[in-house]
DNA sequence: TATAAACCCTATAAAATAGATAGGGAATAT
DNA sequence: ATATTCCCTATCTATTTTATAGGGTTTATA
């Protein structure tokens, strides 16, 4: 399952992304809009900004704002980002590759092959929906 | 990703259909296979023979076999057994729904909509793949 | 029938991770 | 100047995962 955080990034980039039109956004009014914890999202904005997803000003007027254009910010990226990896087992993550401390050959092994199969599956998905298709409906 | 009790299961079962030949399996002997707690496998074969997956035999010369055929148990049920849901968010799960708190309308929700997609596709390959896909390799 | 082998069951401890909070710092509009 | 707002790091708490402990029950066999 995504962690609360990944949730709530996407979340409030799905509000950043509906409101485009101001040029910037308080965390205080994300954290009202789905009722989490001002603080919390807080960190979650500063890793999506250091990520280069987006931008924000300080000071009486300042916010955050998406920086990117909807369409670019596939939702794999996010996930990555604040949840990890998105495959089911560590040898087979692309991005976060480990090996089984169990499994003698990786090569033999039926698991890792269906482990893969999802994988690809998954990121197929993930790395073509972005943003974009989120705020759609 | 998978915990390692689902991992370990998926290999404790693997290595039960790879012996079907004998009458039972120690636990003792798969742990040393695989290099993993005895009393920590222990706990998860119980769960596999509660769930119809396994049968035992105590006493001198008893252990675990399989009691299912290796095309019989796909590897979903054993997932959701040891792991829970499949699903990316409560949301989108079949077998354990709940509601995201922070979500208004889940009808209306972009993110709900790309998790049910990555939800099916993963059924698709976790729902009619089984144990007898795993051993072949 | 005594003994050792092996699973059965429940509880608890330890470690890791996730979720949340705290508090001061720096920039900026007015 | 002041209030506002993001920036940064640290820490605390709760939850989940992983692992261990220890005695109970069944059974083969000598």
């Amino acid at each position: 399952m995504l962690s609360k955080k990944t949730k709530y990034a996407l979340h409030a980039l799905t509000y950043l992304g509906k409101h485009r039109d101001e040029k910037t956004i308080l965390i205080h009014d994300i954290a009202e809009e789905y009722g989490i914890s001002h603080k919390f999202l807080e960190n979650i904005l500063l890793e999506l900004k250091k990520a280069g997803f987006l931008g924000s000003k300080k000071g009486k007027g300042g916010g955050y704002y998406l920086i990117k254009e909807p369409q670019d910010i596939p939702l794999s990226k996010v996930i990555r980002l604040l949840d990890g990896p998105i495959a089911m087992l560590p040898c087979v993550s692309l991005n976060y590759y480990e090996p089984c401390a169990e499994c003698k050959s990786e090569t033999e092994c039926g698991i890792n092959k269906v482990m893969i199969q999802v994988r690809d599956e998954t990121l197929n998905i993930l790395e073509n929906k972005t943003l974009q298709d989120i705020l759609k409906t």
